[in-house]
DNA sequence: TTTATTATTGAATAATCGTTCAAAAATAAG
DNA sequence: CTTATTTTTGAACGATTATTCAATAATAAA
């Protein structure tokens, strides 16, 4: 997953995941059967992954809208510390893989789609809490947050101030909170 | 520009570019040095017609924030028309190539800063012109605005319904006009 | 027309790529 | 321990890659 992340698909070689896994080629492709299903199982597990966060995220106790800040707010403090400079391989493999190939592309639409309800649903527990109005859209702010954070991804690879980054969460947290 | 804005830089080839500009290899080297070389004027050329389009923008009459308005909604028609599934040449660039090369990277991460005075002078109209609250920080809106768009280029490779995009794009209006 | 300069050609080069597979090693079953 | 099964090894293969360059053609100068 690491050198997926930091290299892409197309510039990982197969001698750079036999280096990273200690694994001989063909071991690797006993096990995947290829490069690309090597990589479907990587995305699948990164995507699982923040599914799972925001999952768990729910179930704790605290107000919805801290959560949704928080999460926004990692994203700046990551690519502040200097340890995210690789931004997030979701969006990286979409932009990479998703015309070229229809098979990694429907798993990233289908991700996409998911994953627009999950925000969803942290927008409506705010609502239910009182802190973004009841009647506004929830699925609008979905994707609204969702292409904010997709934004941020971008702006992480283009060696952004942290105030810049900072500027855009404060921005998108004052649009979920207002009206 | 096409080939690299379709294929991305890395699945383009020089028998690529050799069909698409109906020159021979040598002639190409003797032009642009590599690839690399030639990559860089497209995206040179790429990044000055949009500033080029923003610039004169702002020399049209009409209400600045109905220019912005208009950078946001053409994304959307773009895409709805199905005339968009290669989304930005500069994103998809910045996220490919941006921390694998240097060169690549400093010119995308300057651009992007240039891009970013040339949306807060769109929002400085805008606040002159009495559509957005003069108290408010034009480069903050500016950041948010350009955030918002990184968003839309993303977006634009997971399939998205029209109305999706459309949401994105109420919801970014209704921020800057707001408060 | 003749000469000098510039541009184009496209096959050849060396490197790297994803993938395969017979041989060897490790493990499990009897 | 012996046999059967599974896993790993890593060299080899064919395909593709970016790049080069001597030969050729086109153009400009004399």
């Amino acid at each position: 997953m690491t050198v997926f992340w930091e290299r892409g698909y197309g510039k990982t070689s197969i001698g750079d995941l036999v280096s990273a896994t200690g694994l001989q080629p063909g071991s690797l492709y006993a096990a995947f059967g290829n490069k690309k299903g090597l990589f479907l199982e990587v995305i699948e597990q990164y995507n699982q992954q923040f599914i799972a966060k925001i999952r768990n995220m729910r179930e704790q106790p605290g107000a919805a809208i801290d959560k949704i800040a928080e999460l926004l707010q990692q994203i700046v403090e990551e690519q502040a510390s200097g340890r995210d400079e690789r931004g997030c391989l979701t969006v990286n493999a979409m932009l990479e893989m998703s015309q070229h190939d229809s098979e990694i592309g429907d798993h990233l639409c289908g991700y996409s789609r998911y994953l627009a309800t999950a925000f969803e649903s942290l927008i409506s527990d705010a609502q239910s809490e009182g802190q973004i109005a009841a009647n506004r859209d929830s699925g609008a702010l979905a994707e609204f947050l969702m292409n904010n954070i997709w934004g941020l991804r971008v702006m992480c690879r283009s060696r952004p101030s942290k105030a810049s980054m900072q500027a855009v969460v404060d921005g998108v947290m004052a649009a979920l909170r207002n009206r």
